[in-house]
DNA sequence: AATTTCACCGATAGTACTATCGGTGAAAAA
DNA sequence: TTTTTCACCGATAGTACTATCGGTGAAATT
């Protein structure tokens, strides 16, 4: 806690004022959903008047607007970095788990974005679902990578396709492994990692000798 | 097209209308979400006035629920059927694939339930969470089955756990694969049976010896 | 034939929210 | 010090929707 009020220039405020509905808006939309993010829901939550929203924001759809991008790229930062860290294991084995479990992490440490991001995903009338889409599409390009540098087959359009397929499972796995354990339901995210690399097992056969050293899944 | 005027009793035309009503709310959940049904377009579209959605529907949340009970019903009972069906096939490798073939072809009947239900399952403020739920349970519930029959080992609290989270991510495989295929990004249904069969391959390998025939996946 | 029922209608009260406007005081600029 | 800027405020017009009410006519019942 703060010793006594900081002297705060006025940008400086108004940008704390900007970040507190933002932080504000993240908050509702995890708990109420979308519908449930109101002007005056989010300006009272921040402490300030419901017209003074208006100072920040052009209006509410400016908001969510701000919303899926920051969450976005929250995001793809999270998983760039997981994706970054999953080089450093000692042998194959521990580098095909921490592939796994890295983005799982990544996904956990941000709970709210992550639900936020697969509601939004699905709303035809969200402001918020290009930048979900977004997100996914990068997410599954990493894995496409991934198994690209692995040696994955890619002699012409029907295994490009098959690799896109196998790349948005993965994701499509990974989100469900995370959901559960957010849920309560898998308790120990080691058990997770364990059936992401069982479920890879069936798609590991079709790689050919890596073409350069082993960087991921 | 009908011939002339029909001869409805009153109990015929009034349940008419009701089916009216649900059709056009799917329709609007489908093409505009959750906040985009409003008693004034559902009633525009079924032909009645705003008044008379009141007659059908004790309020906004009854016709919801009523949507969201007959979209799980639905979809369960196509699933059912596929399950059923999916006996029928002449070989092993041929079961197989029906068993996820036929749940794909399902959903790709219903598509509006199916997306309806993916948005309504991480909706925390939806009064269809619950029927999208159950759905998904349901779901689980049959890969379960599946897997138990084929021999999957189920000794301890740990094995359980195991088939519960590996049947959650063929669900999870299962719909993403039907969301491509709707969105047509994979045009070929077969396709996308070719990448479940992969991703199988991962887990058959856990199974013991079948003790009762194979009835499944 | 007389009476009752009820699906439907138009009108409207009530509610919740969005976005704008003029005013205020303290920070910033002159 | 004087002037300007601007983040914030309360008030409010405007909009969209929910749900109720009394009335109406044709079907159903008597």
């Amino acid at each position: 806690m703060a010793v006594a009020g900081a002297p705060l220039s006025r940008s400086e405020a108004k940008d704390l004022t900007r970040r507190r509905l933002m932080r504000a808006g993240f908050a509702i939309l995890d708990a109420e959903g979308e519908a449930g993010l109101t002007t005056v829901k989010v300006a009272r939550a921040a402490g300030i008047a419901q017209s003074s929203f208006y100072v920040h924001f052009k209006d509410r759809q400016d908001l969510l607007r701000a919303l899926g991008e920051q969450a976005g790229e929250r995001l793809r930062e999270a998983m760039r970095e997981a994706r970054m860290r999953s080089g450093e294991a000692p042998d194959d084995r521990e580098r095909l788990r921490a592939a796994f479990r890295l983005p799982l992490e990544a996904i956990c440490r941000h709970p709210e974005l992550f639900r936020i991001g697969l509601r939004a995903r699905h709303d035809p009338a969200s402001p918020l679902r290009e930048y979900a889409l977004a997100t996914a599409a990068a997410y599954r390009a990493h894995f496409v990578a991934d198994l690209t540098a692995m040696g994955f087959p890619v002699a012409d359009e029907g295994d490009r396709r098959r690799l896109e397929m196998i790349a948005d499972g993965v994701g499509a796995l990974t989100n469900a492994m995370a959901l559960g354990h957010l849920e309560g339901r898998y308790p120990d995210l080691e058990e997770a990692v364990d059936v992401l690399v069982t479920f890879s097992r069936g798609y590991l056969r079709l790689l050919r000798p890596p073409r350069r050293p082993f960087n991921g899944i």
